[in-house]
DNA sequence: ATTAATTTGATTGTGTACAATTCGATTGTA
DNA sequence: TACAATCGAATTGTACACAATCAAATTAAT
C-alpha cells in the first residue's frame, strides 16, 4: 500500500507475459529438437508452409522480426537444406525465401507438435480463447 | 480446413504470446534508456527493491532466469554501481546481491515508468485483469 | 540522363536466454 | 575424520533479438 507498489513484480502485466512466453518456448524445445530446429525457425517455417515463398521483408512483417535476426536464421535453414534464398528477377533488392522438398517434407513431422504441446499445457479452453483474443487486440494496438 | 490448419501461425497461442512479450519489452526501452538499464536489469532491480537483498539462486527463482543469464547481468549492474555482490558469511556458495545507495536511489526515477507504460499500452482494464489471471494460472502450471 | 531519396538486406555490437559442464564449498555418512 | 554426494555460481557454446549503420539496387525528380 505504499508508493512503490507499482514497481512490484506481482503488480506487473509485462512480467508474467515475458515469463510465460519464455517458458512455453522452452516447452517446445524437446519436440523441436526432434526436427533439429529452434522455435524461431519453427515459426519461420510455419509462415513458409502456409504461404509457400516469401521475401525477407514479408517474413519480417509476419513474424515481427527484423533482418538482423532473420538473415542469419535463414542462412542456417538454408544450410540445413530446408529453404533456398534467391533474388527476385524483377527487383534484385528482394530476396525470396522458398521451401525445398526437404523443407516441405518437414511439415509432416511437425504435424504432431501442436497436439503434444496442447497435452502438456493444460489450459482451460475458455481461458485459451480469452487469451487469444486479448493478445491479438494487444498486437493490433502496438 | 485442411489437416495443416494446426500449423498456421493464426491458430497458435504461443506466437502472439511471444510477439506481445517482445513488443512490450521494446516499448519499455525508451523509458529504461533514461535510467541506462535494460528490461531484464529492470525486473532484477524490481526484485531487489522489494526484497532488499537476494542470493543469485533466489533471484533466479523469482525471475525464472538461470545463472548463465544472471551472472553477466549482475556484473553489469555492479559495474554501473547499482548492486554489490558478496559471498554469504555462513555459506560461501551463496552470492548475495544487495542494492547500493545509487541502486536504491534509482527506484525514485523508476517510479514514473509504470504510468508511462500504461499510457502507451491502452489495454482495456477488464482485459488486463483477465490477462493477469490467465497468465498467472499458466505460470503456475509450468 | 544525373542526381537524390528510398527501399532492402547484410553487418556489427550489445544483451539476453539456456543447456551443459566445471569448480569450489558444504553436507552427509561411514 | 575421510570422502562421496550435493549444491550454488561461473563458464562455455549456441541461438536469438534489435539498434545502428552500411551498401547495393531502384525509383523519382529535375
Amino acid at each position: 500500500m505504499d508508493k512503490y507498489d507499482c514497481l512490484k513484480l506481482d503488480n506487473q502485466l509485462c512480467f508474467p507475459l515475458y515469463v510465460c512466453s519464455k517458458e512455453i518456448v522452452r516447452k517446445y524445445k524437446p519436440f523441436l529438437d526432434e526436427l533439429d530446429i529452434t522455435y524461431t525457425q519453427y515459426i519461420t517455417l510455419m509462415a513458409l508452409w502456409d504461404k509457400g515463398a516469401l521475401s525477407v521483408k514479408e517474413l519480417g512483417k509476419q513474424l515481427y522480426l527484423d533482418s538482423g535476426t532473420l538473415t542469419p536464421l535463414l542462412k542456417t535453414l538454408e544450410a540445413k537444406g530446408y529453404v533456398t534464398r534467391t533474388r527476385a528477377k524483377d527487383d534484385e533488392r528482394n530476396l525470396i525465401v522458398s521451401l525445398t522438398d526437404e523443407g516441405l517434407a518437414l511439415r509432416e513431422k511437425a504435424l504432431a507438435i501442436p497436439a503434444k504441446m496442447g497435452a502438456c499445457l493444460k489450459i482451460d479452453p475458455a481461458d485459451a480463447a480469452d487469451l487469444y483474443r486479448i493478445l491479438h487486440t494487444l498486437m493490433a494496438a502496438i
